[in-house]
DNA sequence: CTGTTAGCGCATTCAA
DNA sequence: TTGAATGCGCTAACAG
């Protein structure tokens, strides 16, 4: 059954009148389940797509009867406007996609509160995906938002990212990429971090004034530049206050947790061990704790122990941990309002701003006895 | 400039010449930036968009030569389709949602990891959103999904959602709808839960076990039938063991954490205090230890304490936390799974099925010193 | 193997 | 205030 033949009133006809049923059988294939158009609102009002359109979406040219007959029919009808085709035709999506890299220790999901709630109020809908630190994984989420038509994208990269071509790409297509936190260096794009090496600085800083001479540092992987700054933060510290850097106490690892464990007691075994250990993020931190309390060495006492990020677990852990507190919340909403900034510039500039946060010291038990 | 009586011959002209512009002009409000469309590559090529298409998509009868010819040609142009205009077309897009109240436990993030990696094989993305224990932003959310025509829906309902009515759409427009963890009775869809009676019972069963007579339950809200069916499981116990309900020693609450401190107090200022304490969650729990511990109680010796689900955090604390654990990664793949049984399901039956999966109690520190 | 045509659902422009 | 026509980008049916 072939209908291109068929004249083009007759065609139209289709649409309203018995026709249709041909046009839904040629089609087959597609359909499942008809679902309540703005066509089918119409033909039960003897209207055209149109009015009903017009209706829908508050354009101000209607009749206050027409208006309200269509809006009870659409209620009654259970109408749902047809977002894939609204933006189609529009180009926009009013939706922009945050990835991420883990969630599973707190950060990455107060980020996305805080930017949720900036976003919704502009309008925006959210769609989170999740790359679990697979860079594979990260480029196909990146596709498939891509081909998905977000107006933007809020981005952590994983640990195993190198090559962001699959970033690149919004660039070109002129869709806004914000970094935040693990952020890609040769990118002109907007980024929002915290004083990453100012936060590492002043904690090395606290424990040489707590006396700790022997400080290591389990440093995170040389792909992500957070961890590069943290690392010339522990540095500079040490060598602004005259203690030597001694590269056999500086142990740069994945952040796989069960290799941390090995590393600790690796360090705590050599003829000189350490007397603190200064870790790259707050989980290796608590996990170095465990090993340190379970082989019986006091902590802050014989080793002290910092982290980073403020982890609820380091309030939990005894003693309680001392770390580097970022403002969580506080880097969503930033990241969130860059987005939005050049998502209603209409000048079209991808004028790009770099945002740096400070972070804040919490002292606790792990440091000071 | 309108287009409207350019005869037939000459629009199709538009779309591969100069005509175009003119198009371009007249829709100037949508246009923002051009992005590769199959008509750019046909129109370079001399072919026409079918083909283009057929060799972008893998169908077999294209020349190989031409094949070759458009991979190149849409490679070096930066082509990427437009799963939107797809999407619309077919009526799926390969695209589940996933819908959590909350994501700052554990719990719901490692859920989603196990949805993800099964639907991931299935060649389904996932986009995720979070209602934030909002009903007001479930509501939005759900709209939003609906509209973007999500194949199907996975979610845990927020502890404020008493209607169900924004789920009730999706069972309307045959999208089938997956419920985990918190689920709607009245519902016939498919669902994923704990045998959470049995969790509390054996809890509970497990404090009589070590001597302990009065037992007071810290429930969740009653708006979740998880909350009921544990704070079941906790009252038959007592009763199979002959100890009396005592309601002075149940207290339901929203699961706000700093209410939880309230309670506690509460609790251990009665005249004849408990000297146990059953908590819906683990959070409650820890929260519950800290002010305990604050109040010089000895745990498990003048009040023991039992969590549900196993957050990594009860392994932290002091007393470990002993605690139902449930099969969280299981859930998620249990859910992703019913889900892709009623989407590849071509009959049509929107078979429901129902996923009660065992919990394991992990006897920790709080409840055997 | 390739070209032509139709249509997914909608917002918008032009004509009435 | 309303109707008719157009096209967003794509796939598939049909006709060579």
């Amino acid at each position: 059954m072939r209908l291109g033949n068929v004249p083009n009133k007759m065609r139209t006809l289709e649409r309203y009148g018995l026709l249709r049923i041909l046009v839904l059988r040629k089609n087959t294939i597609y359909m499942t389940h008809h679902q309540t158009t703005i066509i089918d609102i119409a033909r039960q009002l003897g209207l055209s797509k149109s009015t009903v359109s017009r209706a829908l979406t508050n354009h101000p040219h209607v009749n206050a009867d027409t208006r309200q007959r269509v809006l009870e029919l659409a209620e009654s009808l259970d109408y749902q406007r047809n977002q894939l085709a609204i933006s189609l035709l529009t180009s926009r999506t009013r939706t922009v996609g945050i990835m991420i890299p883990e969630f599973l220790s707190f950060f990455f999901p107060k980020v996305i509160i805080g930017a949720q709630v900036v976003l919704a109020e502009a309008g925006y809908n959210v769609i989170i995906c999740h790359s679990n630190e697979s860079y594979a994984t990260e480029v196909t989420n990146a596709q498939a938002l891509l081909a998905s038509r977000v107006d933007g994208l809020i981005v952590s990269h994983t640990k195993e990212t190198r090559n962001f071509d699959h970033f690149r790409v919004f660039e070109r297509r002129h869709v806004p990429v914000v970094f935040f936190n693990r952020v890609c260096e040769d990118m002109a794009v907007s980024k929002v971090t915290v004083d990453d090496y100012d936060g590492a600085f002043r904690a090395v800083e606290h424990l040489i004034a707590t006396g700790k001479k022997r400080i290591a540092h389990l440093a995170g992987p040389d792909s992500l530049q957070n961890s590069r700054n943290r690392l010339n933060g522990y540095r500079d510290a040490l060598q602004q206050h005259g203690l030597p850097i001694n590269n056999e106490l500086i142990i740069s690892y994945d952040l796989n947790l069960d290799k941390a464990k090995i590393y600790v007691s690796h360090l705590m075994n050599l003829p000189d061990p350490p007397d603190a250990l200064f870790a790259m993020n707050d989980p290796t931190a608590i996990e170095a704790m465990k090993v340190l309390k379970s082989r019986g060495f006091r902590i802050p006492d014989d080793v002290a122990v910092v982290g980073f990020s403020n982890d609820p677990a380091s309030m939990l852990i005894e003693p309680g941990l001392t770390t580097v507190a970022q403002p969580v919340d506080e880097i969503g909403r930033q990241a969130a309002q860059l987005l939005l900034n050049q998502l209603t510039d209409n000048k079209g500039g991808m004028a790009t701003e770099n945002i740096v946060l400070q972070t804040e010291l919490i002292i606790r038990g792990s440091t000071t006895g």
